[in-house]
DNA sequence: CGGAAATAGTTTAGGCTTCAACTTTCAGGG
DNA sequence: CCCTGAAAGTTGAAGCCTAAACTATTTCCG
């Protein structure tokens, strides 16, 4: 039923390539797909525990870390997402009683976002499950490969900094 | 249904799992901030240079590898996507005259999607351009880095699917 | 044969995300 | 003081994505 993928002429390309055009396509889509994999798995995880979605969790989980609360731009730039995002997942988790807005005295522009009592209940509740379903998908490495898999990604993190930061294609 | 997660208190959680729990959270994260960094770019740069988008990228992708076409089916399956995803996606590149639809003789049910010149040219472009941009953004990384990543990479899919189609939870 | 079950594909409702346009407010220089 | 420009936030249009319900067809098997 399946063709049998007629791969290109591996060889030939590599001929003119300068030494990793390929093998750096081959390893972008690997982590791509093992990263989609981890995450549709904790999508899933959260919609039927907890009835909820990745964002939101991320949401939740920068106010967590700012007890004073956090204005919507700040959120913005801390999830790296735009302004009109925030504001649809804000009205979202205020409909459902997690989070809460407050006038700024100073600015009458801004708005400061927090969680509420019972935001922080939820969240700590999903953040333990998170956790745990995070070492239960990683639990098959040993304790060298997550560390050299660590030290790897973050070079692999510079890299793509140093470059976008450069040419800008 | 969901068992009360009875977390352990930190101290026992610590002598059970030395190194384990949060590390794995740590590199999650950085994988994750990782992927999400160069597939930011790439959708820009594609948006920027050629007015379009990831998925849709990805769409062509398949069908180039495909000459005989593929099905609605069989591409939901390959992008681990919706059924209904693909619908979507395949109503807006027809429109764009990127690729065409062809009923199936043996299954009335069935229609196979399929590039149509035009489409197969715009993504030939696109294709050389991805490329390009991959190896510039992971050329910061030394051959030794790139085989170790790739074979690390390996291992933790293959621990994600092991964890996933076990307990499942 | 005939009906139950499975499969292909679409549709619908709703959430996520972006970009661009917009309103309100603040800050600085004439 | 006023005007211009920048900043905070919202809104609207459009695309992406999912789950669930639905239609049409095929397959299985009794």
């Amino acid at each position: 039923m399946t063709p049998p993928d007629t791969h290109v002429d591996a060889e030939t390309a590599l001929d003119h390539a300068p030494a990793g055009h390929k093998d750096d396509l081959r390893l972008w889509l690997r982590m791509l797909s093992c990263a989609r994999l981890i995450e549709a798995e904790i999508r899933r995880r959260l919609r039927i525990n907890f009835d909820t979605t990745l964002p939101r969790f991320d949401f939740l989980a920068q106010l967590e870390r700012a007890p004073d609360g956090l204005t919507p731009g700040e959120i913005s730039r801390r999830m790296m997402v735009t302004g009109g995002n925030v504001t649809g997942l804000a009205a979202r988790l205020e409909e459902e009683g997690l989070i809460e807005r407050r006038a700024v005295r100073e600015d009458r522009r801004a708005v400061t976002l927090r969680l509420t009592p019972s935001g922080r209940r939820e969240f700590a509740r999903q953040s333990a499950a998170h956790e745990d379903w995070v070492a239960e998908l990683l639990g098959g490495l040993s304790a060298t490969d997550r560390g050299a898999l660590l030290r790897l990604l973050d070079r692999t993190r510079r890299s793509v900094r140093g470059a976008i930061s450069e040419g800008g294609a």
